[in-house]
DNA sequence: GTCTATATATAGATAGAC
DNA sequence: GTCTATCTATATATAGAC
C-alpha cells in the first residue's frame, strides 16, 4: 500500500492549486501557473482536471470533511474556558488554510456555481455546531447572551473569521503573513469577550 | 451653466458603472456592458476612460470624498445615542453605496493598483475619525471600554460593514437587496453594544 | 499518464471615419 | 464626441503523438 511514497500527481495538483489560490486568488491564477507549480504539462493538468472549476470543487471537498470534522468534535474539557478557546483556535486555523474560499468569494461563486449550495449547506451545519458549543458555556455558566445575542455573534464571528484577511492586506499593504495571525485570532476572541461571565 | 440639464456622458458612464460593478463585481464586468449600460459604444467609452481601471479609480474618488465627508462631519447632538446611531447609519449607507469597492476587494485592487495606497490612507483617516467620535461618547458617559477595546471594535465595525454583504449573499443563495440592509446594520449595532452603558 | 501543438473564446484596447 | 471595424493578448480547453 505505501509502496509509492510519492503523492500522486492528483494530490500534488491540489496541494500546488490551494497554494497558488490562497496566495494569488482563484481567479488570478492561471490553469499555466497550477500545472508549473505542480511541476507537470498543463495538458496534464487537465487529463486530471478536465475543467479549472473542479480544482475548487476538489479542494472545497477536503475543506467540507475538515471543518465538519472540527465543527462537530465535542470540546475536550467541557466546562473549562481554554477548551473552549481551543475550539476556535481549530475553527479559526481551518479558514485561515482554505482562506481562497472567502477571498474572492463572488467570482469564485461566479466561475464554479455548483459551490453555492455546498457553501451555503456548510454554513448551516457548522453554525448549529457553533451554537451548540455556545449553548454548552452557557450552561456550564461561563457564558451570559440571550438567543438572539448568540444568534447574532455567530455571524460576526463568521464574518470576521473569513473576512479579516482581506482587510488586513489593505492595512499592510502587502500580503498578510502567519505573522498577522495572532492579529486576527484577537480580533474574533474580542467578539464573545463581553458575553464571557470570568476574565480571560 | 444649466443650459444642458442631461448629465455628461462622463457622469453616466460612472453611474452605470456603479450600478453595475455593485450588481455584479468589477472583474466580471466587461467594459462592453458597461458601454451598453451607459446607451453610449465601446469605442465612446474608451475616449473617456481609456483603461478600464479608470472606472475604478474615478469611482473610488467619489467614495474618498463622501467617506471623508461623513466621517469627519461632527455628530449633530453631542452626548445623544442616537446621534451616533444616526453617524453609524451614514457610514453603513455609504459603505453599500460603493459596496464594489469591496466584494471583490484583492481582484480589484490587483487590477488597479494606484487604489491600494488611496485605500489605505482613506481608511486611516476614517478609523481615525471614528476613534474621534467613540472618545467623545466616552466623555460623555455613553460608552465604557478602554483605548484597546476600542482599537479592535473599531476594526471589527469595519470588517462587519464591508463584509457583511458577501457573507449574506451565500447565506441567501441570491444577491442581496435592501431587504438584507437592516440585518447587516444590526449586526454593526450589535458590535459595541455591549459596550454601551445605557439601553438602546 | 504525460507530453506538444493547436484551437477557441473573450475581453481589453486601438485606428480612423464621420 | 461618437461611431464602426479591427487588433492583440491571454486563458481555458482540446487533439493527438508518445
Amino acid at each position: 500500500m505505501a509502496l509509492r511514497t510519492r503523492t500522486s500527481t492528483r494530490e500534488r495538483v491540489l496541494d500546488a492549486s490551494l497554494a497558488l489560490f490562497n496566495a494569488r486568488g482563484f481567479v488570478r491564477s492561471t490553469t499555466a501557473e497550477v500545472s508549473e507549480a505542480a511541476g507537470i504539462n498543463e495538458g496534464n493538468l487537465y487529463y486530471w482536471f478536465p475543467r479549472k472549476e473542479q480544482l475548487a470543487e476538489a479542494l472545497f471537498e477536503r475543506f467540507e470533511a475538515a471543518m465538519i470534522a472540527v465543527a462537530e468534535s465535542p470540546v475536550a474539557d467541557p466546562g473549562v474556558l481554554s477548551t473552549y478557546t481551543d475550539y476556535q483556535r481549530r475553527w479559526f486555523d481551518l479558514m485561515w488554510a482554505f482562506r481562497f474560499l472567502y477571498r474572492e468569494g463572488p467570482a469564485l461563486r461566479a466561475v464554479a456555481p455548483a459551490l453555492r449550495g455546498r457553501l451555503l449547506a456548510l454554513n448551516g451545519r457548522s453554525q448549529a455546531a457553533l451554537l451548540h458549543v455556545f449553548e454548552e458555556m452557557r450552561a456550564h455558566g461561563l457564558l451570559r447572551a440571550t438567543a438572539g445575542e448568540i444568534e447574532v455573534l455567530i455571524s460576526n464571528i463568521w464574518i470576521v473569521s473569513a473576512y479579516w484577511m482581506d482587510f488586513r492586506t489593505i492595512e499592510s499593504g502587502a500580503d498578510i503573513t502567519e505573522a498577522d495571525f495572532a492579529w486576527g485570532f484577537r480580533q474574533v476572541e474580542m467578539l464573545y469577550r463581553p458575553y464571557l461571565t470570568v476574565e480571560k
